[in-house]
DNA sequence: TTAAAAATATTAACAGTGTTAATTATCTTT
DNA sequence: AAAGATAATTAACACTGTTAATATTTTTAA
């Protein structure tokens, strides 16, 4: 191995050591309470030092959600399996709201922190958010299927897919937020908490049923 | 006038000056530049003077989030005169979408930040987020006339209306978080920005439309 | 092997943040 | 006018992200 090849491996190695130290504390934390210097102290290096293996903080947390980006690719992509394109499009759907609510760290930091995107758009105009899209396209190619299968007959493919990706997350990200438990009207016991996913999702299933 | 009710007048006038001053503040630079030593210094006085009318920085937040809500609430009230139920629904949906978009300070002061909601936790467990139920009541009105009407027959009112809320929510979450702007798969131009939070919902509506 | 050069890491420092304690100024009451 | 209560301020603490200057280590060249 030369000398060149060793410094990118060393180079590779701190900025994983750096990104799994920040999972972890931002695991157990939150990510709001998770700072460059904290970060470097369960390095066990100099904060500064940081700065040489990330360009800011928000290259960590753009790092980080490229992680939590690929765990979701993967949950989604074991059900791209199944057959039927209507049972394959519920389980994305149930696998989706899974993900936001056992991974719901990595949820917030893919779906509803602006840091990412800001990333993007500080990246240039005309950025891409290849890993997003990656996982909606999955979506988009099952309600494809969907349709060829005498599903949504007539209906704009793109906005479909927008819309059931809207659905999931807004109650996602509502039951995510605290919004949920804080309103009255809903009075949910604590056993309910997560059926009142489950409840709307279905919900939605039946309606897109019910139009097929 | 007693001298203790010009004290209260005195305490009130200055709550409304500081809370004024934070709006300006985070409607021209933003939510996450509004610091408690810029809003003393718009105010005029000393950063610690701001903690003698408010408990701390959480405690504006949520005052703000107050004035947000009953914006939004008197925006949709004018709507409740909309003799059909469900042509009222569609009004308030659009309404809602309408409040995103243009008090988008406001919005994700209301549905996206968990501060106000932290607050309400921090008062106590079975704490309501009063402000937010009257809203989402007007939902359930609405949706109860429909469902009497012959809307939606035999579904649960409450779950149609969280998957109504959601849907909106979901939808103008995206949108505001940046997270439709950077997806390739739908390569929207300066034009069609809004037009895709109007798309999203009329397909929603047709949905409703369907399953009458 | 040693001296120069380059890469790496650290300390010190800046400009901010929310918040509390101690101190000063102002107003109210006796 | 003096005493007491209220209001407002300054000073300070413990943080934050980040940069410049310095020190250390590693690599290269003589």
């Amino acid at each position: 191995m030369s000398v060149q090849d060793k410094k990118l491996k060393h180079k590779e190695d701190f900025r994983i050591k750096i990104l799994s130290a920040a999972k972890k504390l931002f695991v157990e934390e939150g990510i709001e309470a998770t700072s460059i210097r904290k970060i470097a102290k369960e390095v066990g290096i100099s904060p500064t030092t940081i700065y040489l293996y990330y360009k800011d903080k928000q290259d960590i947390v753009y790092a980080l959600h490229l992680e939590g980006c690929s765990l979701l690719r993967t949950q989604m992509q074991a059900l791209m399996h199944v057959d039927h394109p209507f049972e394959r499009l519920k389980a994305i759907g149930k696998a989706y709201l899974s993900f936001a609510v056992n991974e719901s760290g990595y949820y917030e930091l893919l779906f509803v922190m602006k840091e990412p995107m800001q990333f993007l758009a500080d990246r240039g105009e005309g950025s891409v958010w290849e890993e997003g899209d990656r996982v909606f396209e999955m979506l988009i190619a099952t309600i494809k299927d969907c349709q060829q299968e005498g599903f949504f007959v007539g209906m704009d493919t793109q906005t479909l897919s927008l819309q059931a990706w809207s659905t999931v997350h807004g109650i996602a990200s509502l039951f995510l937020s605290g919004h949920l438990e804080k309103l009255n009207n809903l009075l949910f016991s604590e056993a309910s908490k997560a059926e009142f996913l489950e409840r709307t999702f279905q919900l939605y299933v039946s309606m897109l049923e019910t139009i097929k």
